[in-house]
DNA sequence: ACAAAAGTGTTTAGGTTACACCCATGA
DNA sequence: TCATGGGTGTAACCTAAACACTTTTGT
């Protein structure tokens, strides 16, 4: 640590996670049953005080691991919260994340440390949020929508190989509106994002043609 | 304070200033020379130790007014920094902002506390920079590229009224490259975010009309 | 054969680009 | 009158939006 004069402030510096997955035709968000107060009871956002010597992406990593079980997910830095008066126990910095997990690779949330209970809930059936979560729910929300618009994101919500409806399924739900088949698919295909496999879909009907992501990183337009 | 058993770390926060304004037709950047170890006599952002009981973004404008001087600027968070190893004197987690100056408000640079002097540079002109900050730079001026396409934070780099071949130049000078003077126009008039007053230019040549912001904040296209 | 999802083109409207000349003013 | 920056329109192109029927498969 700092040792010249100017190091006035010492406040505590937290991760929190903003964790989405796509689960039954709607997005949803990991949040976490606090045992403890302040907040005691309440739905939170799942997080913890960064360690020393730790990055803050570790952090979050560690505390994804922990209580979502999940790895290999898309991490995104969102915003540092900072109010003084944000936090009832005293000066608590919060750096956001946001995370985004493929439905095929969710492992049942674990309440840890200080959690009673852990589940994803979907965003059109929110619980009241402690702190000042909401707020960066809300934030995060409008982030992935915006994202999704011009860069590769939803590659990290879907299995390793899909199909065209169900990538535009990815996209309804979370832009929250029909989009049509047609234009969808030509934009798409047009981008030279996607590559065609061999495979194809199983079910009870004519199977799709899967796809895959010709770059398994986030790329922008 | 927390005074939980979780609250492992106390790593220090700061906030450092990407202020940009544009002078002499270049986009510039405000750095100081540093006065004490580490780094000593490297340039660097402005920036410093966030207090206690002290908002982030208040810390910058504390920060801002010592050093550069100026109010009425636009303040945006761009990232938060916590690499452990960024700073060689111990764990500093800083939070970067971007601050937008119009050239007709700026006073000269102040070298404050622990600076020996503070410049405007050009970005095409720059010093090595101190720490990471040269990444942190690259990062802010992507930012603002970015944001100028799609939103009205040109503002607050001109004076309240302004020509057109002005705020064009604006855009040619942050996007450096050259842009048709009549498509500028007719977009810029077409979107609807600028009022006509009956003041005009003087100079040495055919005076323009002036144009002002319907709204002096930032909104998005 | 039927139910269900896959797959496929064309037309229209709107926006973006490229491009060159006349105008008003001060010196 | 000349030098300098202010101001204006049109055609070609491209992208986005609207819109409905045929195909393939499992049951």
């Amino acid at each position: 640590m700092p040792k010249t004069k100017e190091t006035f402030a010492y406040p505590a510096v937290a991760v929190d996670a903003l964790v989405f997955t796509i689960q039954g035709d709607q997005l949803q968000v990991a949040l976490i049953q606090r045992g403890i107060e302040p907040f005691k009871g309440c739905w939170a956002l799942p997080g913890g005080f960064v360690r020393p010597g730790e990055a803050l992406e570790e952090a979050v990593k560690r505390e994804l691991q922990e209580e979502v079980g999940a790895d290999g997910v898309y991490l995104e830095q969102l915003y540092t919260f900072g109010d003084p008066e944000r936090d009832p126990r005293g000066r608590v910095i919060s750096v956001a994340y946001f995370a985004l997990v493929a439905a095929d690779n969710l492992r049942d949330l674990k309440a840890s440390t200080d959690a009673v209970d852990a589940r994803w809930f979907p965003l059109h059936d929110l619980p009241t949020l402690a702190f000042d979560h909401r707020r960066i729910l809300d934030l995060a929300v409008n982030r992935l929508r915006a994202k999704l618009e011009y860069s590769t994101i939803a590659y990290a919500l879907l299995p390793h190989a899909f199909s065209l409806t169900q990538l535009q399924k990815v996209y309804e739900i979370i832009l929250d509106r029909p989009l049509d088949k047609r234009n969808f698919r030509k934009k798409i295909l047009s981008m030279d994002i996607l590559e065609q496999t061999d495979r194809r879909s199983g079910g009870a009907h004519r199977p799709a043609s899967l796809y895959i992501f010709k770059n398994r990183e986030v790329t922008f337009f």
